[in-house]
DNA sequence: GCCGTTTTCGGCCCGACTGTTTTCAGTCG
């Protein structure tokens, strides 16, 4: 049977495409629903859906009943979806991206498309600077200069906010409204304080009995260009770039709900409120709300999990993955933290592109509390980093005597290399260099476009060397925009398993390689991790919490990953590639 | 359109803010 191949990804965009167009139809709100949680759950799906659907296990998705898998079906068998022809026959597709204006939803883009044949976002523009939106049902002069406010935020708007950027920021307004007088607490939350690796907007939740000095002082911050809505317990800012902030302030007996609430996810938290429900409660931010109208109030969120049978689940887990389940059951687990971790084993120096020497670097690493220290430069085909030759490894390893000597037992300083995986596959030292060498990173730097057959194969082959222990940043993802080769992961992590070989959780915020997922499922196969910072500078030690992160997100714990290990463990294992120790 | 340890039919999470309205609809998170 001719079938045509569609990823998980397509999949989830048709059925999103198929809600978005029916909502603004105006089909019954479940329906619409329906289609998305489909399609959000064909997305978070570990395995190919044409696996499934060879299989005839459509109906095992979560969300997937018999009308999708028809369709899923239809769209594999044919390549087409009749149901989808249909609709874009009846409506224009260019009505879904009207969507992403903020404050224009469903029913006014329905609305101006049956009043005014509206079917685009400047065609909108255009109808409300002539004052022709004003006229219709339930508008009025605001509504259109809201409208036109929302397509000039939708132009300035950019993509979603990585991490690194938006960390800081949220640290620094959190700072600053702690100082509003009147304020007990301040607190990140949303998708910054679950640790996604970017972030749609900074979710900021305070506790103060009164909230108009910390509102003030958020909604008069200096930097703010836009005031999005305010109130007494939650308002929306936009600053410039098209980052936007929103505070809620919330009595400080009741932050517990409210800080669960607002750290969300969506999912998580519907799911949360069912389980609430068949307790008869009723979870909002402001309280648990029994049948008769009394309320348990929870000043923190121990007490909120507690209060329905759960013990507490760290915000890093609330994606709605099965934590829940987890919970109900006692199976959580016991998440990695930034305090387990030990050594540091990926970190350059002047001996390549770093900012610091072998000394400096070591100091730095100690000063952090680090017991154990890798140099690991690039190899010199990675030409743009100056990077070592075989001949510079014994020049560097007496360097390295050096600043042992002087830095006495304060810390450990292991000689290791960063060594290039050529395109070919073959590394860019000879296998007795690197046996020498205490411990070996072996990354992907270049060639990332090649085919997945052969980045795949290329990969393998630098994982079955004898003396590589690590493969840095599998992926070579930078984000926001750089994909990451196209790899086949399942592969590389059973390579990596056979062959002892820790794969990496690269905690630069422009990285974060291997991503929450894959590392998740790469420790559930009994695979080892280590989390590196890959600093090329004093400071860049100090973004281990962002791998640290990344790691929980994938429910890692702690004995996983190999640089949370003690010293003479972790020598002990680098023994079997590297016989001198 | 999906789903079931209260249900195969009748539900499907909860509240703030805004604007257009005199009690509510739309949007957002």
């Amino acid at each position: 049977m001719p079938a045509k191949h569609f990823s998980n990804e397509q999949l989830a965009d048709t059925f999103n495409l198929i809600a978005d167009l029916l909502e603004i139809k105006g089909e019954v709100i479940y329906k619409v629903l329906a289609y998305r949680k489909a399609a959000e759950s064909l997305a978070e799906l570990n395995q190919d859906a044409y696996d499934i659907w060879q299989a005839g296990k459509l109906t095992d998705i979560p969300g997937v009943g018999k009308a999708i898998a028809e369709k899923i079906d239809e769209l594999f068998s044919t390549g087409k979806l009749g149901f989808m022809e249909k609709l874009t026959a009846e409506m224009p597709v260019s009505l879904a991206e009207m969507l992403q204006v903020p404050d224009l939803g469903p029913k006014k883009i329905g609305l101006f498309w049956k009043e005014l044949g509206i079917t685009s976002i400047s065609e909108l523009e255009t109808a409300a600077r002539a004052g022709k939106l004003r006229t219709l049902p339930g508008m009025g002069e605001k509504s259109e200069a809201r409208i036109l406010a929302g397509i000039e935020a939708y132009k300035r708007r950019s993509e979603r906010i990585p991490i690194g950027q938006a960390y800081p920021f949220a640290q620094r307004l959190i700072a600053s409204l702690r100082q509003a007088p009147g304020v007990v607490t301040v607190e990140m939350a949303g998708s910054l304080r679950r640790g996604r690796i970017t972030v749609g907007d900074i979710d900021i939740l305070a506790a103060a009995t009164d909230s108009t000095a910390i509102m003030d002082r958020f909604l008069s911050d200096r930097e703010v260009v836009r005031v999005e809505g305010k109130g007494d317990t939650k308002s929306s800012v936009e600053y410039a770039h098209g980052l936007r902030a929103q505070l809620w302030v919330h009595p400080p007996e009741r932050f517990g709900t409210a800080w669960q609430y607002a750290t969300g996810s969506k999912e998580h938290n519907v799911r949360l409120r069912e389980l609430a429900l068949k307790q008869n409660l009723s979870l909002s931010e402001h309280a648990l709300t029994r049948p008769d109208g009394s309320e348990i109030l929870c000043a923190t969120e121990d007490e909120v999990y507690a209060a329905l049978g759960l013990p507490f689940i760290p915000p890093e887990l609330r994606e709605d993955r099965g934590e829940i389940q987890a919970a109900l059951l006692g199976k959580l687990p016991k998440l990695i933290e930034l305090q387990d971790i030990q050594s540091e084993l990926h970190a350059h120096t002047t001996w390549s592109d770093g900012h610091l020497s072998i000394q400096e670097l070591a100091e730095a690493a100690r000063d952090r509390g680090r017991k154990l220290i890798v140099v690991s430069d690039h190899s010199a085909s990675l030409a743009i980093t100056g990077g070592l030759t075989a001949q510079d490894v014994q020049k560097q390893r007496q360097e390295i005597q050096h600043a042992q000597k002087s830095l006495g037992d304060s810390i450990v300083i292991l000689q290791g290399i960063e060594v290039e995986v050529r395109a070919d596959g073959s590394l860019d030292f000879p296998d007795e260099v690197l046996a020498e060498l205490d411990i070996v990173t072996a990354s992907v730097h270049t060639s990332l476009r090649q085919p997945r057959q052969q980045i795949t194969e290329r990969m393998l082959k630098a994982i079955q060397n004898p003396h590589v222990d690590i493969i840095g940043h599998p992926t070579g993802r930078m984000l926001p925009n750089r994909e990451g080769a196209d790899l086949d992961l399942e592969a590389v992590m059973k390579a990596a398993l056979e062959n002892q070989v820790a794969l990496e959780i690269n905690a630069h915020p422009a990285r974060l390689d291997l991503d929450d997922v894959n590392a998740r499922h790469f420790a559930e196969m009994g695979g080892l991790l280590t989390i590196n910072t890959d600093a090329h500078s004093a400071s860049d030690l100090d973004l281990m919490h962002f791998g640290v992160t990344v790691a929980r997100r994938g429910w890692v714990e702690a004995s996983s990953v190999i640089n949370t290990w003690k010293i003479p463990k972790l020598l002990e294992w680098l023994k079997r590639k590297h016989p001198h120790f």
